[in-house]
DNA sequence: TTAGGGTTAG
């Protein structure tokens, strides 16, 4: 009897490799090919670089030592390795293998294109796409996306408009693209163009929608999106409702992310989490945490992302025992680590509480090197404590990880000149001028049937200008009747 | 067996 017999035979095991996740899964039919001498049909370490360059961990050195013993390649073999190394970051050498390539295919072009793409090296995508012999929908819809990302809407569109056979998938990218820079109109008529050269919407199609018009608070494309996934054969798609109550939530209209919500025929994790962070945003402390303990009632597992949107309820809610028992038990309960975000959930909880010491510990004591996030927090809660000493020694910290960003400067001249320290208050606004930092204006944005409106601080630019700034007035008259007190900085 | 859009995260 054949021992062997009762694993695979070379050709099941692409398949069996394509299964695996896991680096261990992948390295162990590695060793078993090996043995049984499968590698030598080239369907076989073909699966096997493309599984190891997919679980990420090294995988890619693995891939690569494979690659290089292979006695034979074909096409595929080169465009699994070139695609490995594309998705991790080494753009150089997948352009160096891709130039030594014998024979390349549309596969081979269009995974280098995507690869400078991704890493928005337009120019270098542009080139390349330029001397392709043969492009198809993909290597169009990678030029339409790469400008979209980088934030070309032009380019996209010109792109968008010459191509030959077009898909579900550019219309997707186009539309999203807009919606996601917060270009109303121009989503919408592109949406309504779409519906009526009679693509159906796949859940990709609108989830990624969805989730560029939350991005930007269109809650008016998302409403419309809503309509047709009612229409859809998707309406009671778990992940399609997610990205749906997730756009409710982040465009502010909670009633609706909770109705979808409670209309869900299954819920996830996903779920649970995007209505939680969605309750914790809008500062229902206690409604947030009523619905953590029934999830877990309903036997769903909290994971990572759970305790943020738990901690973030408790920050919201000036919870801060609560907050301290939530994240002792997320590595009790629940074997979680906490990530740097876990932590930056606590300092913020902490140092909004009053708590600057305890938080101060906290960063010292981190399991990771703080983070600009991490240290903006901090820095967000000495500032209400008008603490100058504490202040100093965050933002120290802050410049010498980030030293153009022109707020960490401008904070700091405020707190001197809050506690009158008026040399230093000079000594610092010097430093911002020699650093030739320049505070950008921080905009705020509203969106009307037309679009988005954008506006900053003593903006004019707006046609109705003077009305909008009585408007302001009286606002401003309202508050401090009823007892506003603005803060000094 | 290899390529494109997509949900939760201070």
């Amino acid at each position: 009897m054949q021992r062997n017999s009762v694993f695979a035979d070379n050709f099941a095991y692409p398949f069996l490799v394509k299964a695996c996740s896991l680096f261990k899964q992948v390295q162990m039919i590695h060793t078993h090919v090996e043995k049984f001498g499968f590698l030598n049909d080239i369907f076989v370490p073909n699966a096997l670089i493309d599984s190891y360059c997919k679980c990420g961990l090294g995988g890619v050195d693995v891939a690569r030592k494979l690659f290089y013993t292979m006695s034979e390649r074909d096409v595929v073999s080169w465009n699994s390795m070139i695609s490995g190394l594309v998705k991790s970051g080494e753009l150089g050498e997948a352009r160096r293998l891709f130039d030594e390539m014998p024979e390349r295919n549309t596969w081979s072009w269009n995974t280098v294109l995507d690869g400078y793409a991704k890493a928005g090296e337009m120019s270098a995508a542009f080139e390349l796409f330029g001397k392709m012999h043969e492009r198809n929908v993909i290597s169009w819809s990678t030029m339409v996306l790469g400008y979209s990302k980088s934030g070309d809407m032009d380019m996209a569109r010109m792109m968008f408009d010459k191509m030959p056979v077009k898909n579900l998938v550019p219309w997707t990218i186009m539309i999203s693209g807009y919606a996601e820079k917060g270009f109303a109109k121009e989503a919408f008529t592109l949406y309504d163009q779409m519906e009526r050269s009679g693509l159906k919407l796949d859940s990709g199609a609108f989830i990624s929608i969805l989730a560029a018009s939350s991005e930007s608070g269109l809650l008016g494309l998302g409403r419309r999106i809503h309509t047709s996934v009612g229409r859809s054969r998707f309406r009671h798609s778990t992940q399609v409702c997610n990205a749906l109550v997730d756009m409710y939530a982040k465009c502010g209209s909670l009633d609706k992310a909770m109705k979808v919500f409670d209309g869900m025929v299954e819920r996830d994790v996903v779920s649970w989490n995007s209505i939680l962070q969605g309750l914790a945003m809008h500062g229902h402390g206690e409604r947030a945490l009523e619905l953590f303990s029934r999830m877990r009632c309903e036997g769903f597992t909290p994971n990572g992302v759970t305790f943020i949107g738990v901690l973030c309820a408790c920050t919201h809610g000036g919870l801060v025992d609560d907050g301290r028992h939530y994240f002792s038990i997320m590595g009790k309960d629940y074997g979680i680590v906490p990530q740097v975000k876990h932590y930056g959930c606590m300092i913020d909880l902490l140092g909004r509480g009053g708590h600057l010491t305890e938080a101060f510990k906290l960063v010292q004591d981190l399991p990771m090197e703080p983070n600009a996030i991490i240290l903006g927090t901090l820095l967000g809660a000495c500032r209400k404590r008008n603490n100058v000493e504490l202040t100093e020694k965050v933002i120290d910290q802050l410049i010498k990880l980030d030293p153009s960003n022109a707020n960490n400067y401008s904070i700091l001249s405020n707190i001197y000149a809050t506690a009158g320290h008026w040399s230093n208050f000079t000594k610092v606004r010097l430093q911002m001028k020699s650093a030739s930092t320049q505070k950008l204006p921080g905009a705020s944005s509203i969106e009307l049937d037309d679009g988005v409106h954008e506006f900053t601080v003593a903006d004019r630019s707006h046609p109705q200008s003077s009305r909008i700034y009585k408007m302001m007035d009286r606002l401003g008259h309202h508050l401090k009747q009823v007892g506003y007190v603005p803060r000094a900085y």
